[in-house]
RNA sequence: GCGGGCGUGGCGGAAUGGUAGACGCCGGGGACUUAAAAUCCCCUGAGCUUUGCUCGUGCGGGUUCGAGUCCCGCCGCCCGUACCA
C-alpha cells in the first residue's frame, strides 16, 4: 500500500465491474439462507437522477449490503415506473416517440445509478412499459374482472377542450388546464373502476398490524379511508316537489370518482322525502333545520326560481383549499319546503347551504346547532333555534352556550325517551327505533371511493377489453394478450392518439366475430406500481409471477421512499395485494412489512430582487461564491441574498447534480454525505463544505487503512473494547435506520485508532473498520480489503463477530452530585458496591466544599452511574 | 379548524429520567513548508470574583434526590388535510 491517495475515478469503476462480473448482488431464490427483500420506490425515468434518488437508494443500499453481510440472501432490485404523461408531453413538444424518449432516459439513469455503486440485482430490471410487463398486468386486470372487482360506469371528469384530454385534479389550476390555460369543462365518460371499497374495512383494519410503518402514514390512510358510523334516515317533506332537470352526480375525476348518491325515496314524479345521514343520531331532538347541497336533486328541482339558480351558482364558485374553507362564511338559501321531524312532528326549514357536500353521505344533513360547530354558525347567522340536548349533567339541561357548539360527551337532555342516556346509548336507541319503525337504518359511510383507472392517453397499459356491438364490453381472450401499443403514433393533433389511430382499435368481437372496437383508454400508472414488487420477486415468462417464488421473498422487509406516496401508491399497492390474495393468487395481504419515508435533500437559495419587476431572480450554486460571511455572484462579484434551505427545485435553481459531484469526489463521498448528520427521516441540507468534509474523511480512512500492519503484535484492551462496542453499535444503528448515528460511531472509532500505538489490537480495529465502512463506502472498502491481500470481495464477507465480554468497560466514570448538581466525576471499577461508591464520592474535595458541613439527609447511588448527596 | 411532527451552540444534530452539546461542519490559534495545498495538534454554549462557580435544551408551572426527556398550560415553525354531517 504505497498510494497515499484513494482515487475514486479508478477504484469506483474497478469494483463496480468486479461486482457485476461476479454477480455479487444477484439474488438466488434457491439459496438456503434466510431471505431479505429490500426495496426502494422505483423511479420515473425523467432523464436524470437527482439527489433525492441518491439519498433514497443509498439508504436501501446500506441495508441491503449490511443484510448480506449478516448472512441473508438479499433481494434488492431496481426498475422503472415508465408509463406516464411526461413522455407524451415530450412527444408533443419535441416530436419524439414516447417509447424512444423513455428508453433513452432509462439508459442514462441506469448508467448514473451504476456509477454510484448500488448493490442492485440488475438481472431483474424491467420497465413497466415493457410489453412483457404490461401483458401480465392485462392478465391480472382480467383476473380481477372475472372476480367481479372491475366494473364500468359513467363518471364525470375534468376535460380540457383545447388539448382534448382528461385532466387530473392536480392539473386543474384555478379552473383552467395547466398546459392549455383553457377553461376546464365537466364531461361524462364511461370509465373503468376497481372495487377498492370492497376492501375498505380490511384495509383499515390492516393498518393496525403495520407496526413498522410511520404513525403519520397510517393516520393519513385511515383518514383517507374515512370510516364513519351513524344513521341514515329520511324526513317527510311538507309538500311534494316536482323533479327538475339537471339531476345527477357531483363533479369527480378518474382519480376519485364518486358513485351517484343514494337517490332519496321518491314518489311518482316527485320528491316526498329527504334522506340525511348523521353520525350523531343521539342529538336528533336538537335538530332545528335541514340543509342540502347545491347540487342536490331537490335544489336542482327548485332551480327554476332565478334566486335559487343564482345561489347555486354562488356556491359552486367557492374556494376549495383548506385554508379558504376555514374562513369561508356559511351561506344558506331558505327554500319554501319544510321537513317533518320524525319524533316531534315539528316542521324544520330546509336550506340550500354551501357547506353541505353532495359527494358525502346523502348530500343532505340535519342541522343540530347546539352540538355541531358548522350548524351553530349557520343557525346563528340565520336566527334558527339552538337547543341543548347534551349536557355535562341533567342539572345543566338548560345551560346557555358560550358562543360555540358543544360537540363533547355528556348526558342526553331535553330529548323525550333519550333523557338520561349517554351519547353512545342514545345513538343505539335512536338507530334501533328508526329501524323498528322503518324510517331509517344504521349505516357505515366511507370516504374512500372506488378507484377509477381509465386514462384517455397513449402511454399506458391498454385496457384489455373489446366493445362488441352485440355483447357490450368483452374481455380480450387470454390467447390474444398482450394488447400491444401501436408504435406508429401521431401526436400532431390533440386528443388520445389510440382513439385516432387508423387501424389499431378495429378488431372483432371474441364472441360473435363481428367487427368491434378496442377500448382505447389505458390504465392509470398507479396500477403499474401496485404489483411491480411481486414481479421483481418472480418473473416467469408465461405468467405475472410464480406464487411459490413470491412467497420466498414477500413481504418486502424494508420499503423506502418519499412521503408523497403515503396515500395513493401505498394504499393501491395494499389493495392490489389483497385483491390478488382474495382470488387466491398469493398468500400475503400486506406487501410492505416496514415502511420508511425519507426526508428531502435541500439547499439554500441565492437570489437578487429584480428592481424592474420586483421579483427575485435565482442563481445556481455553481454561479455563486459562498463564504462563511455570505455569497457573491461569480459574474460580477457583488453580493447575492442567501435564502432559506428548501427542497431542491429547478425554479429556485438550488439543484446540485449528482453526476458532477461524483465526478469530483467519487461515489463513496456522496454516499457518506447522504448518510451523515441528518436523521434519515428529516431533510438533509446539502452544502459544499459538507461534501468536502466527506471527501476528506474518505482519504483519512484510506490513510488509516494504508497503515495496516498484519504482523503487528501486542494487546490494547481499551482499543479492543472500543472496536467491539463500535461494531455492536453500528449494527444496532443500521438496523434502526439510524445511519447518522452509525456514521458518528465510525468517526469515533477512526479517531481512536489513529491515536492508538501499533498493536495486534490496532490492526484488528482497522480490519473491523473496513467491514463497518463496507455498506456505506463500498468502493473504498473493497480497495482496502484487496490491498490487505484478500482475494475475495468484502461485499461477500461476513459482518465482524462481537465478543460480548468486550462490550462492557471494567472502569466507569461516576458522576458525583450534590442536590442533583454535578460537583465532580471520579472513576470506579465496574460493578462497585453502593457502599464503595458512596465512600468514593465522600472523598471528593469538590463535593465536600459544596456540602459545606450540612447534614446529609439522603444518599442516592445509581450503580456504575452516579452518587447524589441530598442535604 | 382537525391530525401529525419539530423547537438543544454560529450550523446539521447526539443524549434507556442520571456528567447536556457525542460526531460532523464552520470559525480561531499553532506545527510542518520558501510558499501554498494536503496533513497534524490545540481551542471553540454564555458569563463570572476562573484549583472553581453561576446560567443554559422555545415560554410558564408541576412531579422527582435528579427533567432536553414525564405531566399541565401556552408560543412559534413545518407537513398533511376532508366544512365528511
Amino acid at each position: 500500500m504505497s498510494d497515499t491517495r484513494f482515487d475514486p475515478s479508478v477504484a469506483d469503476g474497478r469494483w463496480q465491474r468486479a461486482w457485476a462480473e461476479a454477480g455479487t448482488f444477484t439474488a438466488d431464490s434457491a439459496s438456503p439462507k434466510p431471505k431479505s427483500y429490500i426495496l426502494e420506490m422505483f423511479p420515473y425515468p425523467s432523464g436524470r437522477i437527482h439527489m433525492g434518488h441518491v439519498r433514497n437508494y443509498t439508504m436501501g443500499d446500506v441495508l441491503a449490503r449490511y443484510q448480506k453481510m449478516r448472512g441473508f440472501e438479499v433481494l434488492h432490485p431496481m426498475g422503472w415506473d415508465a408509463f406516464g404523461m411526461p413522455a407524451e408531453n415530450a412527444a408533443m413538444e419535441k416530436g419524439v416517440h414516447p417509447g424512444g424518449w423513455t428508453r433513452a432516459n432509462i439508459a442514462q439513469m441506469k448508467a448514473q445509478l451504476q456509477r454510484i455503486g448500488f448493490a442492485l440485482d440488475w438481472t431483474r430490471e424491467f420497465a413497466t412499459c415493457d410489453p412483457e410487463y404490461y401483458s401480465h398486468e392485462q392478465a391480472l386486470f382480467l383476473d380481477l374482472y372475472e372476480a367481479g372487482l372491475v366494473y364500468r360506469k359513467e363518471s364525470t371528469v375534468n376535460w380540457d377542450p383545447v388539448d382534448m384530454t382528461v385532466l387530473a385534479n392536480e392539473q386543474v389550476i384555478d379552473g383552467k388546464g395547466w398546459r392549455s390555460g383553457a377553461e376546464v369543462e365537466k364531461r361524462k365518460l364511461n370509465q373503468w373502476f376497481l372495487k377498492i371499497t370492497d376492501f375498505a374495512d380490511d384495509l383499515l383494519e390492516g393498518l393496525g398490524s403495520l407496526e413498522d410503518w410511520p404513525e403519520k402514514v397510517r393516520l393519513m390512510q385511515e383518514n383517507w379511508i374515512g370510516k364513519s358510523q351513524g344513521l341514515e334516515f329520511s324526513f317527510e317533506l311538507s309538500k311534494p316537489l316536482p323533479l327538475g332537470e339537471g339531476v345527477g352526480d357531483g363533479g369527480s375525476t378518474p382519480a376519485d370518482a364518486v358513485p351517484p348518491p343514494p337517490a332519496p325515496p321518491q314518489g311518482e314524479g316527485s320528491l316526498q322525502r329527504l334522506a340525511v345521514y348523521t353520525t350523531r343520531p343521539d342529538t336528533i331532538f336538537g335538530a332545528s333545520f335541514c340543509a342540502i347541497a347545491a347540487d342536490h336533486p331537490i335544489a336542482q328541482g327548485l332551480a327554476g326560481d332565478p334566486a335559487v339558480a343564482a345561489f347555486i351558482d354562488q356556491c359552486k364558485k367557492g374556494a376549495t383549499t383548506a385554508a379558504a374553507l376555514e374562513t369561508a362564511e356559511k351561506l344558506g338559501f331558505r327554500t319554501p319546503i319544510t321537513a317533518k321531524h320524525p319524533f316531534t312532528g315539528a316542521d324544520l326549514p330546509v336550506f340550500i347551504a354551501n357547506f353541505v357536500l353532495m359527494e358525502y353521505g346523502t348530500g343532505a344533513v340535519m342541522g343540530v346547532p347546539g352540538h355541531d360547530q358548522r350548524d351553530f354558525e349557520f343557525a346563528t347567522k340565520y336566527g334558527l333555534p339552538i337547543a341543548r340536548v347534551v349536557a355535562a349533567d341533567p342539572a345543566q339541561a338548560d345551560a346557555p352556550f358560550k358562543g360555540a357548539a358543544e360537540a363533547g360527551d355528556g348526558v342526553i337532555v331535553n330529548s323525550d325517551f333519550l333523557n338520561g342516556m349517554t351519547v353512545e346509548e342514545a345513538k343505539q336507541a335512536v338507530i334501533a327505533r328508526a329501524e323498528s319503525e322503518g324510517w331509517g337504518t344504521g349505516k357505515t359511510v366511507w370516504r374512500l371511493r372506488d378507484w377509477g383507472v381509465s386514462r384517455q392517453r397513449y402511454w399506458g397499459t391498454p385496457i384489455p377489453i373489446i366493445h362488441s356491438p352485440d355483447h357490450g364490453p368483452v374481455p380480450v381472450p387470454r390467447d390474444q394478450l398482450p394488447v400491444v401499443l401501436p408504435e406508429d403514433i401521431d401526436f400532431s393533433e390533440p386528443g388520445n392518439p389510440l382513439d385516432r389511430h387508423p387501424t389499431w382499435k378495429h378488431t372483432t368481437c371474441p364472441i360473435s366475430g363481428k367487427p368491434a372496437l378496442r377500448e382505447t383508454d389505458t390504465l392509470d400508472t398507479f396500477v403499474d406500481s401496485s404489483w411491480y414488487f411481486l414481479r421483481f420477486a418472480s418473473q416467469p415468462a408465461d405468467k405475472p409471477f410464480d406464487p411459490e417464488e413470491v412467497a420466498k421473498w414477500m413481504p418486502v422487509q424494508h420499503y423506502i421512499g418519499g412521503i408523497e406516496h403515503a396515500i395513493l401508491h401505498l394504499l393501491y399497492a395494499r389493495f392490489w395485494t389483497r385483491a390478488l390474495a382474495h382470488i387466491g393468487k398469493i398468500d400475503v395481504k400486506e406487501p410492505f412489512a416496514a415502511l420508511f419515508t425519507q426526508g428531502m435533500v435541500t439547499h439554500e437559495t441565492y437570489s437578487r430582487i429584480d428592481e424592474a419587476r420586483g421579483v427575485p431572480v435565482f442563481f445556481g450554486p455553481e454561479d455563486v461564491n459562498r463564504t462563511s460571511e455570505g455569497a457573491t455572484l461569480l459574474a460580477d462579484g457583488a453580493p447575492v441574498e442567501v435564502g432559506r434551505v428548501i427542497k431542491m427545485s429547478k425554479s429556485k435553481k438550488n439543484v446540485v447534480d449528482p453526476d458532477a459531484i461524483i465526478a469530483r469526489h467519487g461515489a463513496d463521498a456522496v454516499r457518506w454525505f447522504m448518510l451523515s448528520d441528518s436523521p434519515p427521516e428529516r431533510d438533509l441540507p446539502w452544502s459544499d463544505a459538507g461534501i468536502e468534509g466527506c471527501a476528506r474523511f474518505v482519504q483519512r480512512l484510506w490513510r488509516l487503512f494504508s497503515a495496516y500492519d498484519a504482523d503487528a503484535t501486542g494487546e490494547d484492551r481499551a482499543l479492543d473494547r472500543k472496536t467491539h462496542q463500535t461494531i455492536a453499535a453500528v449494527a444496532a444503528d443500521i438496523e434502526a435506520l439510524g445511519f447518522n448515528k452509525a456514521v458518528a460511531r465510525i468517526y469515533e472509532l477512526t479517531g481512536a485508532v489513529e491515536k492508538a500505538a501499533p498493536s495486534a489490537s490496532r490492526s484488528a480495529a482497522i480490519r473491523a473498520l473496513v467491514h463497518l465502512a463496507a455498506p456505506m463506502m463500498p468502493h473504498l472498502a473493497e480497495e482496502a480489503w484487496a490491498a490487505m491481500g484478500n482475494t475475495t470481495l468484502i461485499a461477500d464477507a461476513p459482518w465482524p463477530e462481537v465478543d460480548p465480554a468486550l462490550l462492557v468497560d471494567d472502569e466507569v466514570t461516576i458522576a458525583i452530585q450534590h442536590m442533583g448538581k454535578l460537583r465532580d466525576t471520579l472513576t470506579a471499577p465496574k460493578g462497585a458496591s453502593k457502599e464503595d461508591l458512596e465512600a468514593l464520592a465522600m472523598s471528593s474535595a469538590n463535593l465536600q466544599r459544596s456540602i459545606n458541613g450540612a447534614p446529609i439527609r439522603k444518599v442516592i447511588v445509581v450503580p456504575d452511574r452516579l452518587v447524589n448527596i441530598v442535604t
